[in-house]
DNA sequence: CTAAAACCTGACGTTGACGTCAGAGGCAAG
DNA sequence: CTTGCCTCTGACGTCAACGTCAGGTTTTAG
């Protein structure tokens, strides 16, 4: 698989699979001519990969993670597992501060659909 | 109230509070030598401010909804009360996106606390 | 065999919400 | 009036995840 199709399979453009790569999250192997190939199991790579991209963690912060994600082992390290713990934790921290954002938008349309509908005339 | 005041107030910095003014997102009274004043509304209108950021507004955005949050009226144009129950919207698909990661780091979790008991001893 | 399409490696550009530094001025206390 | 802290206006720096362009190579369709 080229790294056209990837990155038409799982909805990213081609420089972010270079950068990937850059970063250490993504591996390929070459083709005689240097051209990169994939196998059909990245694709779920780069999903997971974009969705720890928009919950918030860094490349650094991913790249940590993922020997957890790919081997399930013991040599997986204390530390990823427990960073995988923080940042479980960050996202749920995230999500309840989200729910109050929202409720706060929700008073706001609630005030204005009042003055819209006619209580206070004009 | 000066803006070292607000800026310990809110939790945010100086050039923070400099930055939302320059975006129109805060206004403030000048004294006769020239510095911002402030009221201690302002402290709950910064507060606000900083959650739409974390919620992933942009200071165009916000500057577009925050007319509809300081006087509710009929003023206050369609699109600005339909912008912000786009907004709302997009929160609450953001949320489940993060509940649907958060649960892929479960499953993870999980998977590595397996092998971490031993049942596949080294 | 050829031409188009896809790919390669640099390397500079972008965007947003500030950080930071420089140089100068305002302000309450003693 | 001066000491010291706070504030002012520029204006350049930062950082991350790519976008984009240049100039050249590989792969594939016909």
């Amino acid at each position: 698989m080229r790294i056209g199709d990837l990155a038409a399979r799982a909805g990213v453009s081609v420089r972010a699979l270079r950068y990937y790569e850059e970063q250490g999250l993504l591996t390929s192997v070459r083709s005689p001519g240097g051209q990169r190939r994939y196998a059909d199991r990245d694709v779920a790579r780069v999903l997971l990969i974009q969705r720890l991209y928009q919950a918030g963690l860094s490349s650094r912060t991913i790249v940590d993670l993922l020997p957890c994600t790919e081997t399930p082992s013991h040599e997986a390290s204390d530390l990823a597992f427990e960073r995988m713990r923080q940042e479980r934790d960050r996202i749920t921290g995230h999500i309840a501060e989200l729910v109050r954002t929202r409720d706060a938008l929700d008073r706001l349309l609630a005030a204005n659909r009042t003055h819209r509908e006619g209580l206070v005339p004009g």
